[in-house]
DNA sequence: GCTCGTTTCAAACAGTTGTTTGAATGATAC
DNA sequence: GTATCATTCAAACAACTGTTTGAAACGAGC
């Protein structure tokens, strides 16, 4: 009965991964080597295939690791609405509170990694790499669901697939400004003294809640003028 | 007076283009290697770095010669609209129709690879690698103060730094709208009959002006609910 | 014919990649 | 002490990276 269970090993598994992930945000997945990680870890460059096999295997349980947490988070921030609202429909900011709300105070907590890995998480959403993609829609494969359906209940009258199209656009408004590096300078001399993570969900939630509920397009006209015939 | 000038060599150099931009969209830069490159452009290995110097100068060529024609595309689109105006403030929805309909209406052009470059440069904005940031930055120099400052005159009751932000966030649920892989599976049941590309800035547009013009937060209260008491 | 400048080609360059190996080290149980 | 386990370590592995080289092929101008 050896109680050496929890403790695996002394600590180079979390300062392996901690590693990796910082380094995962700086410089990408391909363009982090192990030696890179194992440098800064201060490990020895094999004990990442000891203690993870692969790094294939190392990047899902830089993943995993948090973003089950998240998840559950966002379910359970989801079910306690569902509770207080006892089988009426959901009011649409508090799912959008839900899903992004919990992701954007994950994203403010600097100091225990979580504004880190968000970042890291915004980005992998237009990951190419297949092996992450899979792993993405099985992490999310109880989540997104329940939300969708919550958003359905909430919008009895807007066309489902409009629904979805605007949580897609949701997160990705949402991943941008935690991951984006603003390579366009368009905010670059105000975010200076922004660095407070608070203020991101104070100005994003109004953005999102306003794109959500925006009218849906009159099927044709406005964009229609083919032949801008010059106002001279 | 030679006038081998235009066409420098057949055509290798636009093969060679066409196959990198593929390949970074489809792999990302890092994981895509020259040879991958010249096998899919049919061409020898050292030819890269004969005709673009090296495999840096060759991403910024796939990106420089459309990205130069996107952005006077989309500065003549506002300069339409402000001589159309007389010196009257742009409508806001006019300035977004510039930037971004522009964009969309790139996105659309699946025929000349406007589509599979406008997929690479969403993916782009959150490039970690410094040198692709530099580069996108001096591109969109020209451009991005110019729709800032009509944007301003456009919403002057609206802070500008509030403005700016929420342009960061409509730039990123289009770029994440046409880069994005749908990673968690969210709208998939639909996209497969949705693949009409002017389906998407049907959709993205009203979002877009949705959020932009938001009611502003009301600094504090809403989400000051610290101790949820569960309503039991 | 020849010549000159451009472009293509196969081969090799040195350096880095992720992974594996087998011995060394450590700690715990008997 | 010895035996057994998990962990660490330096070294090496083959495969791949971007780049360079020098000769070959090409196409005009004369």
């Amino acid at each position: 009965m050896s109680l050496t269970e929890a403790k695996q090993s002394p600590d180079t598994r979390e300062r392996i991964l901690d590693a990796a992930e910082a380094l995962f945000v700086e410089h990408g997945f391909e363009a982090t080597s192990m030696r890179m990680i194992t440098g800064r870890a201060g490990v020895n460059l094999a004990s990442v295939n000891y203690h993870f096999g692969s790094k294939e295997a190392l990047i899902q349980e830089v993943f995993r690791r948090r973003l089950t947490w998240l998840n559950e988070a966002r379910l359970n921030a989801l079910e306690r609405f569902e509770q207080e609202a006892r089988g009426a429909p959901l009011k649409a900011h508090q799912i959008v509170e839900a899903f992004f709300g919990v992701s954007l105070r994950m994203a403010a907590d600097t100091e225990h990694g979580g504004h880190t890995f968000m970042r890291l998480l915004g980005r992998t959403y237009t990951e190419p790499s297949a092996f992450v993609r899979q792993f993405l829609a099985d992490e999310y494969a109880a989540v997104v669901p329940r939300f969708k359906q919550a958003l359905f209940r909430s919008l009895p009258d807007v066309p489902p697939e409009e629904i979805l199209w605007r949580f897609h656009f949701m997160l990705g408004a949402m991943s941008y400004a935690i991951a984006g590096t603003d390579a366009l300078q368009l905010v670059a001399e105000y975010e200076l003294d922004e660095k407070d993570p608070e203020a991101l969900a104070r100005r994003l939630m109004p953005f999102l809640l306003g794109g959500l509920r925006a009218p849906l397009a009159g099927q044709a006209v406005k964009t229609k003028e083919k032949n801008p015939r010059k106002a001279a």
